[in-house]
RNA sequence: GGCCUCUUAGUUCAAUGGAUAGAAUAGGAGUUUCCUAAACUCUAGAUCUAGGUUCGAUUCCUAGAGAGGCCA
């Protein structure tokens, strides 16, 4: 539709104007609910052509496409807009045209190839709040990339070893007297994280110590003697010391299963996951392909460089003088890792914004290294999640757990339900799935509708809403819209909306917005941005429920008309089910 | 110190350079004999400051204030 008013746009500028413009680049938008009509073109930047003024201008064009094409019911002019009314019958014609296709909204496949890396947790400690938005973004992001016909590869990189992970180990070692998940009754990965609290207060405890006896707060910072250790554990795990090695798999194997239930409980699988452990030693093959390339430099000192100040960045090192990698070393390293396991055109990294100026680097590096799928290297960086006395801090206990979170959400969630008290005929089991829908369908969509790239704000103190712009609003919409379904079978509704030429205000509106979903999808997905479609699914929800509220819908007596609405109705539920599928939320049928 | 990002109702979030800056929530006033009131209707309330570009600036540019991040 608003292609084909384009169309007619930009031949009207030619003919009148003898301007040329193509079609794509017409810019049109929807009619504000203020004014008539429904599409509204903006004549301001046209009027140095035309050299009329704002009115004229508008009504020529007006007068123009009205008397050329029959799609046109009026236009009218308010200063430099352009509003244009369709017939309603094209409406009626345009929901035929929905209600006929099959999985509208998804786009036409493409041939390009898509990796996208998310969540990434670190194997010594449990996920809270900030990985929640990594992951139901990184979800998300890949659900509506398909949909939008992309050939998507979902992986997670874990960041299995290092340091942090040696003291974890070391603070167990030594204080955890054998306890395992099972006698301590905790997920492996929060037994785990225990530890790497422990660890932090024996660490500090020690700095106070040293700083007592004599010495400066940095120096006592570097030679802690329990750090030290945590170093030369690292050291041995490295040398493939056994010991360390089978107390490093069995303290990992607790966390992968803890990291399990809580992936399940998110509802978020991976299509492979990568680990540190087998990816950190690689790219000192690559760093010579460069320094032959001419793309590195080595210093004196024998440590490898490149220089990015043209593009305004600094010089980075990318080896260390002993021959040590750096994070940069192995990243590059695991770029061509995985281009090796998926061949991908493009590949996204759900990181935080933290790492904006790494990221930035390695493209640039990879790049200059020549690498085919360079171009289409994206890093989705999203805003951190604060909480109202600032960041989260892991060792200072300011997380918000992500298991507990979940839990919280399915306890209110089933506190609302049971107050409400309208779904008496469900089994136990199906009320449990139905607080965890709603549940979880609160938490992604409180996490999803704020634009990534922005941080934040989480106040632990008030839950997440049920009610207003939030998840359960449009899951409620969907389960009235259920409702009406199961009674219309009732009802003998069969009567040939396609018959009706006049429509209410409502009804227009609603498909006018439900025929936008197409275009929705494609610029998230351009965007890598599921607030986008947040926003449209709500905005929808909103437009439904006020149909609902003001228009009758199975107690008219016009049979054509009910099937109208019946059939609205089904509609859009139906987007709005493939709308909060790509947020990776349910909707229940009823609730 | 260098670089990057952010600043919009009391609060949490919107707004491809376009019309009277939208929602939600909290506040005030209403709506249920009828398809699910987790809903709907009405009401009040905001663009950090100073310049500039433009027919038009929340959006772009410059300077300043405040917040956050990255790099040593």
């Amino acid at each position: 539709m608003d292609k084909l008013i384009k169309e007619h746009l930009s031949m009207a500028l030619e003919d009148l104007f003898s301007y040329k413009l193509s079609a794509e680049d017409v810019s049109l938008q929807p009619t504000r609910k203020e004014f008539e009509g429904t599409h509204t073109f903006v004549t301001f930047p046209f009027l140095k052509i035309s050299r009329r003024s704002p009115e004229q201008t508008g009504y020529a064009l007006g007068e123009y496409l009205q008397e050329r094409f029959d799609i046109y019911k009026s236009f009218n002019i308010v200063k430099g807009f352009l509003n244009l009314e369709v017939r309603d019958l094209i409406w009626v014609q345009t929901l035929d045209h929905i209600v006929a296709s099959e999985g509208f909204g998804r786009g036409t496949t493409k041939k390009r190839k898509v990796m996208v890396e998310f969540s990434s947790p670190n194997t010594n400690k449990p996920l809270h709040l900030g990985h929640l938005r990594n992951n139901f973004l990184g979800d998300s992001v890949a659900r509506i990339l398909r949909h939008a016909g992309y050939d998507i590869k979902k992986t997670n990189l874990v960041n299995d070893r290092g340091i942090h992970i040696c003291k974890s180990m070391l603070a167990y070692q030594r204080f955890g007297e054998g306890e395992t998940p099972e006698d301590a009754d905790l997920k492996g990965d929060h037994l785990v994280g225990k530890y790497y609290v422990i660890f932090d207060k024996a660490y500090k405890a020690e700095i106070q110590q040293l700083i007592s006896s004599g010495a400066s707060e940095e120096v006592a910072k570097k030679t802690a003697p329990i750090l030290l250790e945590a170093q030369s554990m690292l050291k041995r795990w490295e040398d493939k010391d056994p010991d360390v090695v089978a107390l490093w798999e069995k303290m990992n194997g607790w966390v992968y299963e803890g990291f399990a239930t809580t992936y399940a409980t998110m509802g978020i699988a991976f299509d492979a996951i990568y680990k540190e452990s087998d990816t950190y030693l690689l790219g000192k093959d690559i760093i010579e392909e460069g320094l032959e390339k001419g793309v590195f430099y080595k210093k004196d000192n024998g440590s490898v460089w490149i220089d990015l100040t043209d593009e305004g960045m600094d010089e980075k090192l990318v080896l260390r003088a002993d021959g040590t990698s750096v994070y940069m070393t192995q990243d590059i390293g695991t770029c061509d890792y995985k281009y090796d396991d998926f061949p991908m055109d493009e590949s996204v990294y759900v990181v935080g914004n933290e790492q904006d100026y790494h990221f930035k680097v390695l493209f640039s590096i990879m790049k200059r290294l020549g690498r085919s799928y360079s171009e289409g290297l994206h890093h989705l960086s999203y805003g951190m999640v604060d909480l109202p006395g600032g960041k989260m801090k892991s060792r200072e206990g300011t997380v918000v757990d992500a298991d507990d979170l979940m839990q919280e959400m399915f306890d209110t969630a089933a506190q609302h339900t049971r107050e409400l008290g309208k779904i008496d005929t469900l089994s136990q089991e199906e009320a449990l799935v139905l607080y965890k829908t709603i549940g979880l369908g609160a938490l992604k969509y409180f996490l999803l509708k704020v634009d990534p790239k922005k941080r934040m704000l989480f106040d632990p103190k008030e839950s997440i809403e049920f009610q207003g712009h939030t998840g359960p609003f449009v899951q409620y919409t969907h389960a009235r819209i259920a409702a009406i379904k199961r009674r219309a079978e009732q009802y003998d509704v069969g009567g040939d909306f396609r018959a009706v030429t006049e429509l209410h205000k409502k009804e227009l509106g609603l498909i006018q917005n439900i025929s936008k979903y197409p275009e929705v999808v494609e610029f998230a997905a351009k965007e890598y941005s599921p607030s986008i479609v947040a926003q449209y699914v709500y905005d929808l929800a909103k437009e439904y429920n006020g149909f609902y509220q003001e228009v009758p819908i199975l107690n008219e007596k016009d049979k054509d008309l009910v099937n109208l609405r019946v059939n609205l109705s089904s509609v859009t539920a139906e987007v709005i089910k493939s709308a909060m599928d790509l947020l990776g939320i349910d909707v229940p049928e009823r609730m």
